[in-house]
Parts: C-alpha cells; structure tokens; sequence
DNA sequence: TGTTTTTTCCCTGTTTGACGGGAAAAATAT
DNA sequence: ATATTTTTCCCGTCAAACAGGGAAAAAACA
C-alpha cells in the first residue's frame, strides 16, 4: 500500500463488498482509475476522486488553523 | 463564488495577502490553474490542488462512518 | 487440487487539464 | 480622476489522465 488515501479507499471498498471493478461502475469512472487510486498514483482528478469518495460515504473536509475565521464570515450559504 | 472549496482558498489567500499570480509561484503551478480553483472549477489535478493546500496551510482530511474502524487497523503507519 | 474471481499491468486512442501569453475588465490605490 | 494592481477570460500548444480491451498473476473459493 504506497499511500494513506489509497489505503483509505480500499477498507472502504472491502468493507462494501466491492471489487475495483464494482466501484468503478458504480462510481462512472474506469477500472484502471481505481486501480490506480488504491495503488498510489496521486495525479487524479479531483473530480473522479470524488465520484470515488461519493459511493463509498466518505467525505473530504479541510482543516486550517483559520477554519473558524472563515466559518465566521461564511454563515450564508455560499454555494 | 461557486464552491465551497473554492471560497475556502480565496479566504485563504487573501489572509495571507497573495495575489492569485504571487499563489500560483509559490506553489508551483499556472495562473489560470489558481484561477479556476477560486472560481469552481472542479476538474482540476489532486496533485495541484495540493500544492495549493500545501501553500495556503491547508490540510484535507477524510470523514466517514468507518473512520474509527480504519485507523484502528492501521495503527501500523502504512507510508 | 482445480476453478472462479479479482487484481495487476500492459497497450492504444481520445479527452482534457495545465501552461504561458496577452488583453480587457474590475478593483484598489495615489 | 488617473495610475497601478489584480482578476477575469480569451487563445494555442503540450503533456497527461482517462476509458476500455486484453491477458497474466494473484487471491479466493470449491
């Protein structure tokens, strides 16, 4: 297992009883993209990443020692 | 601003009074990359994404209801 | 054991992001 | 108001991620 989120990633998959394969489809993207997510390959694009993360219940959030500044002023709904 | 991530940056930049060019040199990436980050572009590079992170002093992070399940069986640094 | 499933890793063509340059628009400063 | 800085958004070129096929290696299962 070359890196952390790779390692996340496939607990994840086990853990639902997926194959690459199964999570490929379910998440649009090629086999080979996942494959390649578990296996270290960190050029991904963020947005296959997320189609990734998105069936398997996980979500990404930042942290930073100015994440209650920035919540302070972002109370409306930004998005 | 259309995205979350994308607001988060800019608020970030701006603290740390960076222009979007003075950003895009410290990490190492294109103007228009920084550009379209700020502005919800959202197929961009994990890779360049995190180099901007990385600037700004920002880490990702991932939630899931399997987390504490995860890092129980990887106490054992896997990296 | 042999059989089936899954993973790993080729290859090829296509799509698309990244880059720098440039210039207009917008914001900021003097 | 005018000058300066910053942002927005074009463009063309290039590199790289992507999908999908295929087949061997590895793992799981009978």
């Amino acid at each position: 297992m070359r890196n952390k989120l790779g390692a996340i990633i496939r607990f994840h998959r086990k853990r639902s009883g997926l194959t690459q394969l199964d999570l490929a489809e379910l998440a649009g993207v090629g086999k080979n993209l996942v494959y390649g997510l578990e296996n270290g390959q960190e050029s991904v694009r963020l947005e296959n990443l997320l189609k990734v993360l998105r069936v398997l219940n996980i979500e990404l959030d930042f942290q930073s020692p100015l994440k209650e500044a920035y919540l302070k002023e972002h109370t409306n709904a930004d998005r």
